[in-house]
DNA sequence: GCCGTTTTCGGCCCGACTGTTTTCAGTCG
């Protein structure tokens, strides 16, 4: 069993218990799934190698819940939980999960209705028998239709680099057609989250209700969720909702703070205040006792009041690692502009859209001071791979361009790991390269073990020096390779091999919990665009957001250093 | 069920919006 699996478990058990009434039991499973969720190991190593006392350490997880994994671990089933789940099958769950559709209401249509599946919940809402139960009526029918027909579409979490972009469009709108004081974007896309469910907006506004009547009637709303005077919620006609909220200038930084998240971050802070004779809201930071406000410009003054360091927003996770911030200082996590080059590009030679001259050109003018040129390799025909005749070609490309350029260009592939685990050029040639990147692009479905030996086989061989977009995932359309990671990081790290984090949108590959687990395994990194014109250069910016959510810093990540000390791991640079 | 720089017992973040009901419970973030 492993940890999404356990995750979902404890979600459900969560569900039970709610259903039933009871109290803070769901929010303590809750609270555990997701501690699990968001595990960057093993819940089964953790206990393999710590025993009862590793789980118990881990944020959630107490003496009881820690006994219920263990049984589960071991047997696969837990009696406790079984009977539990008796009571609430799969749909029940399902049932709760639809928009506007809590615990109370979905006991009550269960129970009164006899439901079993959504089907059921679907077809008694079309035949007019939920407006009549006690405490329901026609608007919450037809609510529950359309939450069910939004279920069935299934509300898809997408990529960082798409919501970034809808947001912003939204900020644009609302700055042309009203006039904020102040405007940003919050919640996961705030905290740089590789994939984003909705979006949450944050005004401060002399007119919030002008504000939000220009939001909630944007050409491009599908419908309204809620329309207040201070908070409004759409769903656009591409199926994403947005969320926003018009604060009073002097509460601005509690509120950008509030509604950034995590919601654990938020509850961990709130409880923080107090315990320390504060009250925090998004209206700002009280005293406990006689409600006076503390003025608070910032979130730093937010944070440096309550006797922590200023915690980033790509930290603002709940993984345990708290603690370390309110006794240690936080680490100085990696930013865009220690970046001194980009190990990963691609040209016309193959499936670029540039050339190699504007790439180069561009990578100077961003101030770079090394580019790596790595076309792909000659088994990748869909790519246009190239062919040593067409490498050779390239090198002496790269050689007359040269002089042109203070910044140094790289010889570079993208080689091809094939089914065995060989890389796609004779190692002649791959000894001439100055940075070899190898890479999955078929076969992805292979059986775990084979999938270990074919990256293993490639991660020893001399010449390779990255590995890129190690789980091959494409957000939305293909899951990550199904694998041991650890057993892969492990390799890379004891063979001195760099593990990629790719910045392509739809890839974001490595995912920050596997870069935390790697990390601690002993792994550096590099930042690359894999850009594939010079507008794509644009793309770091995502990369460095899943690297500062793994705790990165300039030290982890190799191509934040200068040409002369990259040779440390990239030996076949010349002088 | 979890947790503790007041606590090993008694708390558990906080406020807006909706719909149904006439003052608020339920839901959401």
């Amino acid at each position: 069993m492993d940890n999404s699996e356990l995750a979902e478990l404890l979600n459900r058990v969560a569900d039970a218990y709610e259903l039933q009434g009871v109290e803070w039991k769901p929010a303590a499973y809750r609270k555990a799934a997701n501690s699990v969720q968001n595990l960057e190991q093993d819940l089964l190593e953790i206990y393999r190698f710590h025993g009862i006392k590793g789980l118990i350490e881990l944020p959630g997880i107490g003496k009881a819940i820690a006994e219920h994994i263990i049984e589960l671990l071991e047997t696969g089933h837990s009696k406790k939980i079984d009977s539990l789940l008796k009571k609430v099958s799969q749909s029940h769950s399902e049932i709760m999960q639809l928009e506007g559709v809590g615990p109370k209401k979905a006991y009550k249509l269960i129970e009164e209705l006899q439901l079993s599946s959504i089907a059921e919940l679907k077809a008694a809402a079309q035949q007019g028998k939920i407006r009549v139960l006690k405490g329901f009526g026609e608007k919450t029918e037809s609510n529950i239709l359309r939450a069910i027909e939004m279920h069935l579409q299934g509300k898809k979490r997408r990529p960082f680099a798409e919501m970034l972009k809808e947001s912003q469009s939204i900020i644009d709108y609302l700055k042309q057609h009203a006039v904020p004081q102040k405007i940003d974007y919050a919640g996961s896309l705030r905290r740089r989250k590789d994939t984003v469910g909705d979006i949450d907006i944050l005004v401060c506004t002399a007119q919030p209700e002008e504000l939000m009547k220009t939001f909630t009637s944007m050409p491009r709303v599908d419908h309204v969720l809620a329309h207040g005077s201070t908070k409004s919620s759409v769903v656009l006609n591409n199926g994403v909702q947005v969320d926003l909220r018009a604060v009073p200038e002097q509460s601005y930084a509690a509120a950008l703070l509030y509604f950034t998240g995590s919601k654990e971050h938020n509850i961990r802070i709130r409880a923080l205040a107090n315990r320390k004779g504060y009250l925090l809201s998004e209206y700002g930071l009280f005293t406990l006792t006689d409600k006076k406000p503390i003025a608070c410009n910032s979130e730093k003054s937010i944070y440096k009041q309550l006797g922590l360091h200023y915690i980033p927003p790509e930290l603002r996770e709940v993984r345990g690692k708290f603690e370390a911030t309110t006794i240690a200082s936080l680490p100085v996590l990696v930013e865009q502009a220690d970046l001194k080059g980009d190990l990963h590009t691609h040209t016309t030679f193959s499936d670029g859209n540039s050339s190699l001259q504007a790439m180069v050109q561009r990578a100077q003018d961003m101030g770079y001071s090394y580019i790596a040129i790595t076309d792909h390799s000659i088994s990748a025909r869909i790519a246009n791979g190239l062919s040593l005749d067409r490498l050779k070609a390239q090198w002496e490309e790269i050689d007359n361009i040269a002089a042109k350029f203070k910044i140094r260009i790289l010889k570079g592939a993208e080689v091809d790991i094939l089914k065995d685990g060989k890389l796609d050029y004779p190692d002649e040639i791959l000894e001439q390269l100055h940075v070899v990147i190898g890479a999955i692009h078929s076969s992805f479905k292979m059986p775990a073990s084979e999938l270990i030996h074919r990256l293993t086989r490639a991660l020893l061989h001399p010449c390779l020096d990255i590995l890129a977009h190690p789980s091959c995932r494409l957000i939305g359309r293909r899951g990550p390779l199904q694998i041991d990671y650890k057993q892969v990081f492990k390799v890379a790290a004891s063979n001195n091999k760099i593990l990629e984090i790719n910045s392509q949108p739809s890839r974001m590959d490595l995912h920050d919990t596997h870069i935390l687990q790697a990390r601690d395994s002993g792994v550096k990194f590099c930042i690359n665009t894999d850009g594939h014109g010079t507008d794509e250069f644009a793309f770091m910016g995502y990369g460095i957001g899943l690297a500062r959510r793994a705790w990165l810093t300039k030290n982890d990540v190799i191509n934040t250093l200068p040409l002369s000390k990259l040779r440390r791991y990239l030996p076949r640079i010349p002088q």
